[in-house]
DNA sequence: AAAGTTTTATGAAACGTTTAAACGCCGTCT
DNA sequence: AGACGGCGTTTAAACGTTTCATAAAACTTT
């Protein structure tokens, strides 16, 4: 159906390997013949088959990121990084979302084994790293991604969330707030508990100040719209004076709720920081206050890791930890 | 390196057929047969080669989405759909951000062509459609998404921007505003002029009613900001009362402006309406008027569009075309 | 028991590319 | 004149599947 390489060169009056050479080394073919084939080329509208061009040499150009939500700004921007990054080096990227789900996060792993990708770039949803470890046991290249790799088994882009959390609830902490609550979940997530721990370190730190874990089933909106909403219900004492919530999603989310209860200013009455720095937690309703994560950085620094590891598979594995940033709004 | 059809055959002692056969066609073969080769195929790990596999079979299960931009939430939203629906049907959707440069879309075309992709789904940057018209002679099935087809070569999913831009004005007529500014850019895309050319027809209709046209490069927040800025310096009597902003992105950016800027209340002294409804309009600092668009729902039903493409490629093209809804809230 | 039918397994060809080795040609050097 | 090297080109094998024609074996029917 389509034009093949061969029909090319029977066009051109060549062989086909003088096509191939005129596709990949082109200095190795003389002018005239080299022209002609690629007037031939343009003629037919011959495009290369990468099917058979994989199958031949073993390996694509192209690799597979996996990203735990992909309407979350924070994941769509690492893409966006990652992309970008890759293409610089003639890299294609297959996203795709595992919504936190082990089972799907194995599916896309098997497809992108199917695919022969070149190296994987994952931001894992459970603790348990096996599967991954089957994969670079059979030598395909994995880096984490906003995950710190617990040995050294993989290359890493971590965020530093401990000092984040930290971060975050000294900033609470410092504009007079005593009574914090932490909202996320689930817990089993590392980045998450990683903020609380953070958090709970700044909270030990001042003698009256409290800290309490409000768990969520989501990092999401709506989740944070619920909790805001039981927040507002309590009577006025039972209430923390601010909330550091685990994302901006779930931050957007309470102070949906939480601007609309009608005895509960903001920050007066409750303060609010989210994580991430989303391009909308500026727009907010309050905007927000937030600790920012780079994550083009995120998502560029890790294709570099990952192709690294490709180009140099005996290299050492390296882990990178980048730290968030304090950026100060409204809501605080 | 990694295990082929081959290998499982030999330790399983039976041909490479048979093998295919327990993939493919399972009940072509005995039971026993069958297990024991699935358990070879279990220890060694073994993994299709999907490259080998659509050499052998000239298609693959693939299908190329190509997005205006990808950072935007409603395209991701598009994209989401688009994704959910394939995986249903088995199919595997790359999703490229062509970010409104011809050029990066003609790239990502060709990108796509190289892949064997089994069908493109596309939102095409410019008017000129020739080069997917060129695709289509050679009987990759196209359909464009959030676009007419002008004729009917290609199936669309279109949405009814006149009628959204239409229905926007209306409202902000509806609410007694006369001194519209319609805020979007480059007008050379349909949508954008299908908007304008909707809220025209209903600013006609009301007699002192006046609509101007303020250009932006780009339907991005940065823009959006800027183009408030510049109204917010305007004295007075030469602003405009009411703001219909091309998309919720413009809006977004323009609100965080005006809402500023300190002799502005928004909607009394400027109204604005945006369009799409991403999901952080709702969350905007003056939560957002918009005109609806069902994202999910469009990425979702042009999938369908194309697989009817490409298992009935003589089929007539077909055209569906959806309507946005008003949500009215707090910016007019 | 022979002939026919169904079930199960095999072997080889083909898909389109890349690449290493081989080849022929021409000019240069001994 | 013969050997040598470069250059440009061709040839053929290989990559891992699927498919289809064929063969062998196991039942059914006369």
């Amino acid at each position: 159906m389509t034009a093949s390489i061969r029909d090319v060169a029977r066009r051109a009056q060549v062989s086909v390997g003088t096509v191939s050479n005129v596709l990949n080394t082109p200095e190795k073919v003389s002018p005239e013949t080299r022209e002609r084939v690629q007037s031939v080329i343009a003629q037919l509208g011959y495009v290369r088959n990468d099917a058979a061009r994989k199958l031949r040499n073993g390996q694509s150009h192209t690799i597979g990121l996996i990203v735990l939500n992909g309407t979350n700004p924070f994941f769509t921007e690492i893409a966006q990084g990652a992309q970008n990054r890759a293409l610089e080096s003639g890299y294609t990227v297959l996203v795709g979302t595992s919504n936190e789900n082990v089972k799907r996060e194995n599916t896309l792993l098997s497809l992108f084994a199917e695919q022969q990708v070149a190296g994987i770039l994952v931001s894992p949803t459970g603790d348990d790293l096996s599967p991954l470890c089957h994969l670079k046991d059979g030598k395909t290249p994995v880096v984490l991604v906003d995950r710190g790799a617990a040995n050294c088994a993989f290359s890493a882009v971590a965020c530093d969330d401990i000092y984040g959390g930290e971060v975050a609830a000294e900033h609470l902490l410092g504009t007079g707030k005593r009574k914090i609550a932490f909202v996320g979940g689930p817990i089993t997530s590392s980045q998450i508990s990683d903020r609380w721990q953070g958090a709970a370190k700044a909270v030990l730190k001042v003698p009256d100040a409290t800290l309490r874990m409000i768990e969520t089933t989501a990092l999401t909106v709506t989740e944070g719209k619920r909790i805001g909403q039981e927040i507002a219900k309590l009577p006025v004492e039972k209430r923390p004076d601010a909330v550091f919530a685990a994302n901006d999603l779930v931050a957007l989310g309470m102070l949906q709720s939480l601007v609309f209860a009608k005895d509960i200013r903001i920050p007066e009455d409750i303060a609010v920081i989210g994580y991430d720095d989303i391009s909308y937690a500026e727009f907010a309703i309050v905007p927000l206050t937030t600790m920012r994560q780079p994550a083009e950085k995120i998502g560029a620094t890790s294709v570099e890791l990952l192709l690294n590891a490709i180009e140099r598979p005996r290299d050492k594995t390296r882990q990178i930890t980048l730290k968030p940033e304090l950026v100060v709004r409204a809501s605080t």
